[in-house]
DNA sequence: AACTTGTTGTTACTTTGTAGCTAATAGTAT
DNA sequence: ATACTATTAGCTACAAAGTAACAACAAGTT
């Protein structure tokens, strides 16, 4: 407990209760998780709280969104020292079976070259298919 | 309007008015747009059938949907032959000034090595920064 | 103890996307 | 032409996701 004390503190956020109850599901997690995810982990917990420790955690960079097209979005813990600069970023996939994101963290996001005058801040890439687990 | 219905039949659909109007629509824009960006333009045909003119043009391949993580999904013209395989793919560029959706129809998506067992069958990848226009 | 600031809970609302039914239209066979 | 069939369009209604507004609470500070 200890431990996820101290990211919440190394990344400026007061180590409250909730905050510590969700990076905890976050730490235990292999997938990305929705919001919808969370309520249903904490049943008793609300909404909205969740969904702005959520916010909270993604405004200081202890986890990162993922838009999946699935039409939730769902989260990820970062990297140790992440700053979701374009070059921290990595590939994810969305399994069409088992409907889990995952993170590839071995995969980094290949550059691209954009026509004149576009200027990047930011990428997400999705690969969907099939996952090693479903493959079998 | 002729062109049009030839665009229509060749792809499987009759070509009805309410679809000509659409596919017009689609054909005079440069930016992908989204389901209430047609119901703007045409304030009185119905949400729901824009919405299945949409999803009729999207499985016949004659569009594509773009999830930009606006949480609205857009729609474009595809290329005159394609498959929506992950080689026929293009980049697409959300610009957070202007709030545009562009194809980046001459930037195909780079390749991926992905972990051992996941397999490919689709790709997403949003770039977002300023766009063209927006930087002068 | 009173004040300030940040966190949590409640309610309520908007927007997207979509299902289900009905009405209109058109294409086909009698 | 008429009746039958299959598509397409319009209407109503609803679920899910995201979020704003405000009140209640907690914790630290003078």
């Amino acid at each position: 407990m200890k431990n996820n004390d101290d990211k919440l503190i190394s990344r400026n956020m007061k180590p409250t209760a909730m905050r510590e109850l969700v990076l905890d599901a976050l730490l235990e997690q292999n997938v990305a998780v929705s919001l919808s995810d969370l309520e249903k982990k904490f049943d008793k917990a609300d909404k909205v709280t969740l969904y702005r420790t959520l916010k909270t955690f993604e405004e200081n960079k202890l986890i990162h969104s993922i838009d999946d097209g699935t039409g939730s979005v769902k989260y990820a813990l970062c990297a140790e020292n992440c700053q979701c600069n374009p070059h921290d970023l990595h590939v994810h996939f969305f399994c069409t079976k088992c409907k889990h994101t995952y993170c590839l963290n071995n995969t980094p996001i290949p550059s691209v070259t954009l026509p004149l005058g576009f200027e990047i801040k930011t990428i997400n890439m999705v690969v969907k298919g099939t996952c090693a687990n479903c493959k079998k």
